[in-house]
DNA sequence: CTGTTAGCGCTTTCAT
DNA sequence: ATGAAAGCGCTAACAG
């Protein structure tokens, strides 16, 4: 059922219908109504191609997750697919899930675009110098970056302040008296793990600490890295008395390294917490603090900017959520 | 830069520069080199749209995860993407993610195919008896389903045998002398839910165990669930001497519960480990029993037969993964 | 081996 | 308020 057979069965032109279905203004409301009522009980379904190479657009976002540093998305990343998810189905916008490797983003970006086969493009995690934002600001393409990249080109962002989250994680221990903290960080290619990190470490600054290389790692946020360095720092001869872990899996791994060494009434814990519903501190973690933050409201409003930039002359923003830090129950 | 640029750059005309392009037989091989050359250097790239409109087909596969219970992704739903998008990309295919509840499913199908937006449709976690199944089947449309349901229509599915890992997580537990048996499982509406109960039950059958139906729980996949729920079956007049969880998740909460109650010598446990890279059994827990499945593995078949289906006329086959029971190592 | 022509199904001027 | 006609960029018959 095309647009001209439904034209046919209502001895209207294609025009007219075609104009009824968007709700032109020129058309009758009688036959608006007709219309629409015989689109449906057709069953038609405009051919989102043809209307695609007509109007230009295609009604789809893509969003471009990181491939790397292994083939998988981690939990984080798919909680915000389903913020992302969420507000573009509201709104009809499909979701392109790309799933690209950095040293292939630049092309992935022009493909998509010079292919037409995205409205938008989100990227998730940039490089702290990321191309991609470069090519697709200076080409004018609508886009939205989820995470603060240090790229020196104005664009729409949004992110958690990571960098705060580090500098009050490490500032909380050291008010409490801890001289040596461990930090169990993810993958230093992501600009979010930088900011991390230098959050880190002005706190250690402050307090005049000596930041011991050793006890910084970057690693894959999972559990056998939480587990991993723990268990190897704790074994050190001065071992730290607080570890910081920059995501609940690494947690989960460290905490159990710490019992297993029975350390925990010596050992301080302070972690991430992106609130993904079926995997949350609060329930798995007794004695611990927490930056929180709703990696899935982050993404709806990732979603709403994206939805906001496909107007071309839509207004850069910014937004930088500050997390909290809170202490969740003493066991 | 769009086709016919390109041709005209050449002197050429357009078809020969698409032929060239699409590496029809009966181009000549220097045309084909210097038209290959041209697009390159120009970064000519096709319209997707366009050619789409003209060809039928667009290069996108449609990807449908349940939206229900939750709003949420699961953490088995990503790697699964994650195997897909590996196979996928592979052959230039794009992914459209579709987050759908059930009830609007069938209208999701209708529509992606009416409106080609896609050229096959992955159906993830399906009902027990699925319409989507049934309709698509009907309209003749490639597609794959991840899930073995009852729906009794002919059509292309992959799945692990749940009922077979449900049975014997029960065997071994009732051949290891345990009497009575907790079982934390997903949501109903899943097939694969039922099925693992009803492997489960075939078991309890077995060995005249009575089906105490407050032992069979179903909640949603969560640490908190299983936690809850142990933590309520153990403090029970006659708790249950072992528990089979269906997944990681469950299973963490489970053990948290099992050692706040000092039951950890006296219980045995059971799960279903997808082999989810940052959330592994292996890693997580000591003294359990898995029936082991890599999810990613399965997922890279469904992308394969997705691809098969795209040929009108392939073969309907069926794959049943069958899970090995294996012991992790006691503490 | 290459070019001409006619669509794919829709939107959008431009007439009426 | 409605219709005719011209594309959107590409591919696929059909000539040559």
């Amino acid at each position: 059922m095309k647009l001209r057979d439904l034209a046919n069965e209502l001895g209207l032109s294609p025009t007219t219908v075609s104009r009824a279905l968007n709700d032109y203004p020129e058309v009758s409301d009688r036959t608006r109504r007709l219309v629409k009522q015989a689109a449906t009980r057709w069953g038609y379904r405009p051919s989102a191609t043809a209307r695609g190479l007509a109007v230009g657009r295609i009604g789809v976002t893509a969003v471009i997750v990181p491939k790397e540093p292994a083939s998988y998305f981690d939990p984080d990343i798919t909680e915000f697919l389903a913020g992302i998810a969420e507000v573009l189905g509201g709104v009809g916008q499909d979701i392109l899930l790309i799933q690209s490797a950095p040293a292939s983003g630049l092309d992935v970006c022009k493909d998509v675009i010079e292919s037409g086969r995205a409205d938008a493009i989100v990227i998730c995690h940039p490089r702290s110098d990321d191309e991609r934002i470069r090519f697709l600001a200076e080409a004018n393409f609508p886009f939205v970056v989820y995470g603060k990249s240090r790229t020196p080109v104005p664009h729409t962002w949004v992110d958690i302040d990571h960098r705060q989250a580090g500098f009050r994680s490490a500032m909380y221990l050291f008010e409490s008296g801890h001289q040596k903290i461990g930090a169990i960080e993810g993958p230093g290619q992501f600009a979010f793990v930088e900011e991390r990190i230098a959050g880190l470490t002005s706190a250690f600054d402050q307090f005049a600490a000596r930041v011991d290389p050793n006890c910084i790692v970057k690693d894959t946020f999972s559990d056998r890295a939480g587990y991993e360095h723990t268990r190897r720092l704790l074994n050190d001869a001065s071992p730290p008395t607080a570890f910081v872990y920059g995501s609940l899996l690494s947690t989960i791994g460290g905490i159990r390294a710490i019992r297993e060494l029975d350390a925990e009434d010596s050992t301080a814990v302070v972690t991430h917490d992106n609130a993904v519903p079926y995997l949350n501190a609060r329930n798995i973690l007794c004695e611990v603090t927490v930056t929180s933050f709703s990696i899935y409201a982050v993404a709806q409003r990732v979603a709403q900017h994206a939805i906001r930039m496909m107007d071309r002359n839509a207004a850069i923003e910014t937004e930088l959520w500050e997390p909290q830090l809170i202490s969740v129950g003493e066991p």
